[in-house]
DNA sequence: TGTATAAATATGTCCGGACAAATTTTCAAT
DNA sequence: ATTGAAAATTTGTCCGGACATATTTATACA
């Protein structure tokens, strides 16, 4: 069919089918809805064994893409976005993991009072003076684009900043470490909103896609605000999950 | 050591030894930080196959229990599998009373098993029967339309349908009352994507505005699903604050 | 025609084995 | 003591086969 589907590709056999699977889902040759083909076709078709063809599926299915039934079939339940690839985080910590301030590649750096939609997120402190950083937040893996970043520092801390070339935490524990100043607590909100040009931009998507904005505010022990971060993700990669608490849902 | 590893268990035999490991991390018997036997030493206690051990294995690296790494073993993670997230009640109730089961405006109502989009949610679940209701919900004056709500019923619990009409509380606790079948926990997912035609009608919104979905999903002591409740804001309309616990974001 | 039963189909579980790849350990050379 | 290469260890990938279990389809019977 495709040019994509007769090289032969790197990575093992399982991950070979499972991208040409996917591929052949998000090109509609498997309408959502429909069942794939069986197993032992599978088998036949690339031409290996039951427990190869068993584990891409199993991790198309871990992906949200299929839903395997016994003796039914594996039925496709969703076509993967354009990116290719769906992230969902089971827990907070996998969030603070996924969104760590570390592998951020600083842009620009500047100084001042932020403007008024930044201002925005710092409540009564907006007409202080801060220090603004703004960058790309990749994987893990230093590949792939995760969210647009800014990042809003007290000035007090402002002598920090020559250290993030050689950052590999997050920004907080820096000024930790270095003021010993602690972190009290932190305030999340997650928000729904049109993405800036320069976001998309960078993270290579539509401006039609809407940004899940997650805002964290970390203060000290008085209530003052150290730290602020202002994430933008990108909406059709952007899931979040957690379990919660059988007392809190008490109101529901 | 305990009764509960001596006697047969019920079920296939990875998950007897997956679920003997989570015992045995729980109590301790393996620290967190500590190593796992190797998957040999697994399949000489057990008396089974690697293949079946490390079935077991791949299942509590799913649950976030264990790391895998190639070459060096199994390190135990975390102690508690379910999450076990503790957020400031204040906040997330907000959440509920913003988002409450009631105030919902039946509009229709069928049952059978649900299309492939919304049996996603279901997971291993999604073949069954359901009734699905879904409407418009408003806020707490009954004016203003909050989101599009898509509520999946276990068909157990058909007979509640009729009482709707009169509903002044949440569902769940409809189903608690009627049946005695506690809700035991809820898992609750958080995502962005394109609005759906009848929701976005229904709202009174553009196409172009992004949906924040919030899923819900109500289970049992036993792990059945009781109840789903599939919400879709309006990107334009929906914040979501919430408190973290310091100890969560320690990873940060 | 409708229904209950049997057969066919498809995935789930489990075993045995083999080699590859990553990591750790051991040990010799410097 | 430090370094570097070899060996041992441990998980990753992949094959073949067998039977169990759930679902669908075909069949026989009423």
């Amino acid at each position: 069919m495709t040019s994509t589907e007769s090289g032969a590709k790197p990575g093992p056999r399982y991950a070979q089918v499972s991208d040409t699977l996917q591929h052949r889902i998000a090109e509609g040759t498997y309408a959502v809805g429909a069942l794939l083909p069986t197993e032992l076709d599978l088998c036949q078709e690339f031409g290996i064994s039951r427990h190869t063809v068993r584990e891409a599926l199993r991790r198309l299915a871990e992906a949200g893409l299929v839903q395997r039934r016994q003796g039914s079939g594996s039925q496709v339940i969703s076509a993967s976005p354009k990116g290719g690839y769906v992230h969902t985080m089971h827990s907070l910590n996998e969030l603070f993991q996924y969104a760590a301030d570390t592998h951020l590649r600083v842009d620009r750096i500047s100084e001042g009072v932020p403007p008024a939609p930044l201002g925005a997120v710092l409540g009564d402190q907006a007409g202080q003076h801060w220090v603004i950083l703004e960058g790309l937040r990749l994987d893990a893996a230093g590949r792939l684009p995760i969210c647009w970043s800014t990042v809003l520092i007290n000035q007090a801390f402002a002598a920090i900043v020559p250290d993030f070339a050689t950052l590999t935490g997050a920004i907080y524990r820096l000024i930790e470490d270095r003021y010993g100043v602690m972190v009290d607590r932190v305030e999340q909100n997650i928000r729904a909103m049109p993405i800036s040009a320069e976001a998309a931009a960078e993270l290579g998507v539509s401006r039609r896609i809407w940004a899940v904005q997650v805002v964290r505010r970390y203060l000290d022990s008085e209530g003052r605000l150290m730290l602020v971060s202002v994430n933008d993700h990108p909406g059709d990669r952007f899931s979040y999950s957690m379990q919660l608490q059988k007392d809190v849902r008490g109101r529901g």
